[in-house]
DNA sequence: CTTGACCTTGCCACGATGTAAAGGTTGACA
DNA sequence: TGTCAACCTTTACATCGTGGCAAGGTCAAG
C-alpha cells in the first residue's frame, strides 16, 4: 500500500514521520493541531505525538484544500463535513463555490491592476530619458485618456 | 486649486488633513513615515506632524502604486526615481515589468486552483447524499481521470 | 557516557493594515 | 477658570500561514 518511498513504518509514528509522510512540516503538523484542525493525537510515556495512518489521511486533506487556496476555518468546515458520513454533499459544494466565488474576485482585481500595468508598460518608452507616462500615471496626473 | 470638498485648509496641515486629502489613514501615513518612504515630516511645537503640500503628493503617489500592487519596497524604488530628475525611464518601466510579472505569475497559480475548483464543483451534484467529488479529491482519491 | 538525531514548547519574523489603549494638545464654550 | 470633545502622540497586539531559532528533554547507537 505504503506508495512512498522508503521502508513502511510501524505506527504509529512520531511527528517527523508524519511529516514526511504528509509533506506538511512538522511546525505545520503542531499549528494544525493547535487550530483543531487536527483531532488531538495521542502521546508517548515521554510526550511524543503519535500519529496514525488516519492522521496522515488528515494532513494530506488539509494539504491538498491548501493547495486549493482554501482558508484554514474553511478547511475545518471540509475535513467537518468530510468526517461526517451523514454530510449533504450540497454543504461540501457551498464552501467549495463560496470560495470559487472569492477567488474569482481577486483573480479580477488582480487583472484589472495587470491591465493598468500593462497599458503603462506600453506607453513608457523604457530609454534613458527621466519622462515617463508610469511614473505620471502615479503622480495621479489624471491626464486626459486622450 | 483643490478640488477636494470642503474648505482650503491652510498649509502645513496635522496628519488628520493629511490623510483625508491623500485618502491614506492616519495610521499609514505614520507607518510610510516609518519606512522611510515620506521623508521625516516636520513637527509643531506640541509635537504634531506638519504636512506641506508636497507630502499629501507623495502620498497619494504611494496609494496609487498601493492600487496597482507594488510592494512597499517596489514603492520606495519607484518613489526616488520619481523624485530624481535625471531618472532614465528605463528604470521605472524596468520596476513596472517585474512586477506585472509577478503578478501574472500569482495570477496564473491562482487560476489554476479556480480551474480544479470550478471541476470539482461541476462534478458535485450537491444534494442531500453524503458522495461528493470535492471531498473524494480532497482526501487525496487520485482517481483516474477518466 | 557521549554523541547526534529527534522531539518538546515558546517566541520572533514576514506585509500591510486595523484596532485599542493610555495619555497629551487644542479650541470652543459656559 | 473648568470642562469637554476632537484631535494628536506612542506603543502594543491582531490578522494569516509559514519559517526559523533557542533551550531543553528523549532516544538509540557507539
Amino acid at each position: 500500500m505504503s506508495g512512498v518511498a522508503g521502508p513502511a513504518p510501524h505506527w504509529p509514528v512520531n511527528i517527523g514521520q508524519a511529516a514526511q509522510q504528509s509533506g506538511v512540516s512538522a511546525k505545520m503538523v503542531r499549528h494544525y493541531e493547535s487550530l483543531g484542525l487536527l483531532a488531538r493525537v495521542g502521546r508517548s510515556q515521554s510526550g511524543y505525538r503519535l500519529y496514525a495512518q488516519a492522521d496522515i489521511h488528515t494532513l494530506r486533506f488539509i494539504k491538498r484544500a491548501r493547495a486549493l487556496g482554501f482558508s484554514m476555518p474553511e478547511i475545518a468546515e471540509l475535513a467537518g463535513l468530510w468526517q461526517n458520513r451523514r454530510r449533504a454533499s450540497a454543504n461540501v459544494k457551498r464552501v467549495a463555490q463560496k470560495h470559487a466565488t472569492e477567488l474569482a474576485q481577486r483573480i479580477e482585481a488582480m487583472q484589472a491592476m495587470q491591465r493598468t500595468l500593462a497599458h503603462l508598460i506600453h506607453c513608457c518608452h523604457g530609454d534613458e530619458r527621466p519622462d515617463c507616462p508610469i511614473l505620471d500615471d502615479l503622480a495621479g496626473a489624471a491626464r486626459p485618456k486622450h
